[in-house]
DNA sequence: AATGAATGAGTGTTCATTCAT
DNA sequence: TATGAATGAACACTCATTCAT
């Protein structure tokens, strides 16, 4: 039954500082994240969020009318970071080499996008039976294909999408890597314009 | 609130019979599955199992030694079967233009596959957690894109998989159907050959 | 069937009414304390000392971390008042016939030292598997020892400890109790230092 | 769910062997008191019992009644060796030098009677709640002081027989064992007799 | 506004016992 | 005679949620 002690209970003398936090909401959502990619959707809890995001457990019920909730709004908070983040990798691209250089160092980011990679995955699989969480990705997988339709057209952009989730998918299951080599001729072919079909 | 009544129980006027029944457990698996597509890895319980299944909680407990072993073995039996179906697939496959039907179709599926891609999704978050699951889908992959190869070549099948495994995701997920053809576009671009590279 | 209902329901017409309960923890050792005279070690469970204390089942696992826990730190109420009790027995004794009178009072106290004598004998038979509560029974017996050291010496005290050991053990169990006068003589023996050995 | 498979199945070919099994009933027997050492009252299961015995779950239940009828009569087979051997220690003893250090190995047996003693408390405690038992123990201490007051008379068996348990509990419990000579020192003054009283 | 004690519903799992074979 | 599949009742434990403070 011993209690963790909240990382400022010892500062203030043991008297409990109730300090405006505005901080906690996000807190919380990192925290939720976090638990989804260690334990899934089918492990998170309101104890371990609190436990991770180290906030009371009455504080994540009091900010959050359900676990439903804050889970729904952990994932829009996910995908609104992840967008800007996907927008911000297309910046710098000027040439067709840019843009295949950009997509192979997204497949192949390594264990720094993994975190993101199997939020996505967990999203895409919860929204298979919530429909609020699916209005969430069909307007994220929306604005991914519009970011790539700006390089590409529209019908490139579709079927590239498709095959950077396969190829994603595969480097987050696989022991053995895929050459860099692999990756880069797959979305090379994906780019590929069909003469006189793709705009 | 009434209970669901096992199938032999009115036939006996009330007094439980117990009968032979080879099949139990290759039903028990088969209502694990049937759970896994309906509520997903994270709303998998022994209760719903037995109620899927018509059989009682202790029967579930007593043929698998815990949920994990159930939903391991269910899973295995879901590639199992998979495979095979995947396999047949191909048997009939003589020319190129074959293959880009047969893999348009395996996209394009419609719910009568749905119930399959899903089970695959979860499998492979599942996997992402469990080693044990992760040796399953390795196997998995490694056939599925055998299979591919003696169609493509190595190199081809490998990507043409993770393609694949892209588009039934985007399938599933999504509310408005891609257009037959530009399934078929994004596979025969795959499935294009890199000259001089690709055998 | 009829459940009991807690103490409060009824004074507020069937709704429950989450009380202030400060002594709950304490009321909970002490309902698994009897629990433990009446089915011992073997027969505690969550539910009966839920029962007991008069408070819900979740009540018990939400002050307890697990059933082990609770047992442990029931065990540790019960040594701590029973080693109080035990020192209090001997602050009028000031010749040695007065301890002799304590000591056969201490075995011969008939049914009201019967609670008293079961837990202690379940809590050697616990502690002989679990190191935890063996650690307790060592500080135990090293209390009891040191307060009748200070009448006979430590050679005298261990002996004796041993005995009225025994001889509880035996009241516990005879249908027939011993004669005050054979455990007085037991007691008389033990007590009579060995010439020139025993301080 | 792997089964372990029983000992003679593999000299069999696999095909089991219905060989009349005159000693089952005793092994059985032993099992569960093996099993009553190991995990106590507490943890005595059919199942247990069928694998320690090296035997099928179903040919426990077969040869006795209940679960608490294995258990009566395991200790009831315990009392029985635990009695002939407890005699047996005797036969040899011809002075009261002989019988102090029988007394003493008694006490001090170390591991080798550790089993024994277990058993011993087990079975105390046990008959503490059951009527059946406490005739068993009623009979065991009857004639273990018997046996005792033949050397000694009953007045001293008496309480020769308390300061034993005592002692031999203390034993099982303690981490650092108590010399030797404190043990014969605590015998030899049970034994002595009160001059004029005991015969 | 914030917390943590509280609790009922539900979980995975164990198991004594029954009984068809 | 012997077995192991079968099952209902119980278990320890977890937790979303409520709400007094």
């Amino acid at each position: 039954m011993e209690k963790v002690k909240h990382q400022w209970a010892a500062a203030d003398g043991g008297r409990r500082v109730r300090r405006h936090d505005p901080e906690r909401r996000t807190r919380i959502l990192d925290a939720a994240l976090d638990v989804l990619v260690t334990d899934g959707a089918a492990g998170i809890t309101h104890r371990k969020v609190a436990a991770r995001a180290d906030v009371p457990l009455g504080s994540v019920t009091y900010h959050f009318a359900s676990l439903a909730a804050l889970q729904a709004q952990a994932f829009s908070w996910y995908v609104e970071q992840r967008t800007a983040e996907f927008e911000g990798l297309f910046t710098a691209v000027r040439t067709h080499e840019d843009l295949v250089e950009v997509l192979v160092e997204l497949v192949q980011g390594g264990p720094s996008r993994r975190r993101s990679a199997v939020l996505g995955f967990e999203l895409h699989l919860a929204a298979l039976r919530d429909p609020a969480l699916r209005a969430l990705t069909q307007k994220w997988t929306g604005d991914s294909r519009a970011v790539l339709a700006r390089f590409t057209g529209p019908e490139v952009a579709d079927r590239l999408d498709a095959l950077l989730e396969g190829l994603i998918l595969r480097a987050l299951l696989t022991t053995e890597p895929e050459p860099r080599e692999a990756t880069r001729e797959a979305i090379v072919r994906a780019l590929t314009p069909v003469p006189g079909r793709d705009t």
